[in-house]
DNA sequence: CCTACCGATCGGTAGG
DNA sequence: CCTACCGATCGGTAGG
């Protein structure tokens, strides 16, 4: 199976703009710059997309379905409430702050820019990962790993770790996985969450 | 003493400017929206600001210093480890959802937007206040109230507060302050914080 | 996919 | 603080 170049284009714009959407802002960011990035006059950007919403909206889609993916690819290898809580903050954070980081600091600080219909489709993706959430806790809380109220416990972990695009460094000491673990220790207290 | 007309017509754009941009963001707030929020025309905002940026700067100056002195003021009525940072943990979050929460939402989301000289400004005063919390936060791991590094205790708790700005809505069940103390409660377990 | 272009709007200024 | 305006730039289109 082949890929068009045409579709090979296109997403060659989409990760450009992702990278500008994320430096500049998406209203700080001109077609011009997007077209200039893979080499385009700003004409044939239109030859790719209707317009450029329809290029934040594929940044956000993209960044919204691979979270999604990581979660439920990594809650499928394990059924103990400590350890599914354990994988689900390791995948947040590995998608965060992996390869896609600025799809994903995109999806998290450009939702104003989006046309309604599509961001009324990512709030229902959004909701259904937050329930993937709710769930994972509340076992979690049930089997005493956490204490507390587990909407809080949500809100609380994944405020922590969608903040850290702001102050995380890929040279830094700890590895994506490496920071979830901690964190995930400090909301739990010592020696409550079996080490892998 | 009387405010002068001019200084009272200025901070009233200051204001109708952290809405705007809070709403559509700096980029997408034009000097014309903000001049007509006041009923000026879009020329004379320049008889107030030299340019679009110092209104931007205004805002985030504003928000960042009440944010310190609002804890200067909450630590300096405590000096018991585990009060100091229950009162730490308050005053972020009544600063940041009280009625300066416009200001606070562009400090923390416009800071691409700003002039270089300002910005570095801005960083120093960052750099201070987060420095006040590593110290509070090192006190309360002396004391026992929390487990952990310090350095990423911190991190997981502004992380955490600054995230509510995102879900919080002032009709619900909770006030900052208690949000504050459930946030908190989740940190360091049951029981070990005192209630006041 | 490029060339050539358009109408709208932007931040900002001069002169009063 | 208003009127009148400017040069630059924006997202997008027509025709090839």
């Amino acid at each position: 199976m082949t890929i068009s170049d045409s579709e090979n284009r296109r997403n060659k714009l989409v990760r450009a703009a992702s990278r500008l959407f994320r430096e500049k802002g998406y209203d700080g960011t001109t077609v011009r710059d997007i077209a200039r990035a893979v080499g385009l006059q700003s004409g044939s950007l239109f030859y790719h997309f209707r317009n450029k919403e329809e290029i934040l909206v594929a940044v956000m889609l993209n960044g919204m379905r691979r979270t999604s993916e990581a979660a439920e690819n990594a809650l499928a290898r394990h059924s103990e409430p400590g350890e599914r809580l354990q994988a689900l903050f390791r995948a947040h954070l590995e998608t965060l702050l992996g390869d896609l980081q600025d799809d994903m600091i995109v999806l998290l600080y450009e939702q104003r820019s989006m046309p309604a219909e599509a961001r009324e489709h990512l709030i229902t993706m959004r909701d259904a990962y937050e329930r993937v959430w709710q769930e994972v806790i509340e076992a979690a809380v049930t089997a005493g790993v956490v204490d507390g109220d587990a909407a809080l416990i949500r809100r609380f972990s994944l405020g922590a770790l969608n903040w850290t695009v702001q102050w995380y460094r890929k040279d830094g000491p700890l590895s994506p996985t490496e920071l979830a673990d901690q964190f995930l220790r400090t909301l739990t207290g010592p020696a409550r969450i079996p080490v892998t």
